[in-house]
DNA sequence: CACTCAAGGCTAATGACGCTAGCTTTTAGC
DNA sequence: GCTAAAAGCTAGCGTCATTAGCCTTGAGTG
């Protein structure tokens, strides 16, 4: 019986690709031991149960979603930047459902837990596009969290099929994100003193 | 052993409050069962699989769902109409998110599922409620999409606890809706022909 | 008032799956 | 080559969904 050279990251990457295609909910040891090759046991010799290696999925996908926001944004600002970011986190979404339904469903174990800097870093994204549009301090949270809910709203309604029409799901997307920097333009402080 | 006087129905419904108590992924027949005073195997004269009871559970949702929004909108239009169903949205969403998450993990298993009809009724009404902003016609569907997509998205981060600091999330929604309120009203079709 | 029989409850058993225990083999380091 | 930790495997346990088959209840009928 040779090594198989397996390893924690190798596995969560492997279980990552897994569920992408099969679906978080639906991702088992056996399954991805199968598809490294390896009897269900030996997977614990490299991740310490099935919740740990749930939430090391989480943690590279919202590494990697970070990434991807930080990467799509680089050099923009204001609408770019929004349109930019929006448009990578829902490629990366509709690409990875899995990994983001993982990073959806894990919650912070602790304060050092490696998933809190990886939200964090999602989260100084779109923070820091904001501020592109100067907006009011006092806005700024609900901006954020707008901004939060629209993109994660769309993207797992897509991800789920609830959108009936397949057709022009893009526009739609295109238009939302016309319709949020609309908005968030006409916030400008110079104005909202008006 | 007297009867429990159970049937679907009244089971459907002590799984929806089971599930609202535990998270919908927690939801297990055994628990059920005790919570009905009744041994597991028993429950299958009831409903056919713990698949089809996450299924009733979901029409369940959606119809509720639907009747809120409902009631929250009689006799009002516009601005009016879309604060009042959306914040009928979030607190119901709040009161039962294992419905809610069942309703969502749903899929629709043919043309007959009244699952079907239960999620039209939803969208029927925030249709009827858009109608208020005299939007393009071409936009609507686009406007619609987003509006499910916040509303959505803002209620299941909220509902697992996404939001950091809990003090003003009751104001980021209104904020988040007031600013969805004057976009949509910015877009009335003759000031979009200018 | 008995009688019947479907409905609804129960026990026992099966199969899938997460996980552990304990054994064996590989292989890196000396 | 020797050693020992790492990594694989087989067996087996506990939980849970589900099924099979039995027994009691109780509503409707004569």
């Amino acid at each position: 019986m040779p090594r198989a050279g397996l390893g924690p990251a190798s596995v969560t990457e492997a279980a990552a690709a897994l569920v992408d295609e099969i679906g978080f909910d639906n991702l088992s040891m056996g399954l991805l031991a199968e598809r490294l090759g390896v009897k269900t046991p030996s997977l614990y010799k490299h991740v310490a149960s099935q919740a740990e290696l749930a939430h090391r999925i989480a943690v590279l996908a919202m590494t990697e979603l970070a990434d991807a926001i930080r990467d799509a944004t680089q050099g923009r600002a204001g609408s770019d930047a929004l349109a930019a970011g929006a448009h990578a986190m829902r490629r990366y979404v509709l690409e990875h459902p899995g990994r983001y339904a993982a990073g959806n469903a894990a919650r912070p174990t602790g304060p050092d837990d490696p998933l809190v800097p990886a939200v964090g870093r999602v989260l100084a994204s779109w923070t820091a596009m904001l501020h592109g549009y100067r907006l009011n301090p006092d806005q700024e949270i609900h901006a954020l969290r707008m901004l939060r809910s629209i993109l994660h709203g769309f993207a797992t309604l897509e991800a789920i099929g609830s959108f009936q029409i397949n057709a022009d799901i893009d526009d739609s997307f295109t238009w939302m994100i016309g319709f949020i920097d609309q908005g968030l333009k006409a916030k400008l402080p110079n104005l909202a003193h008006a």
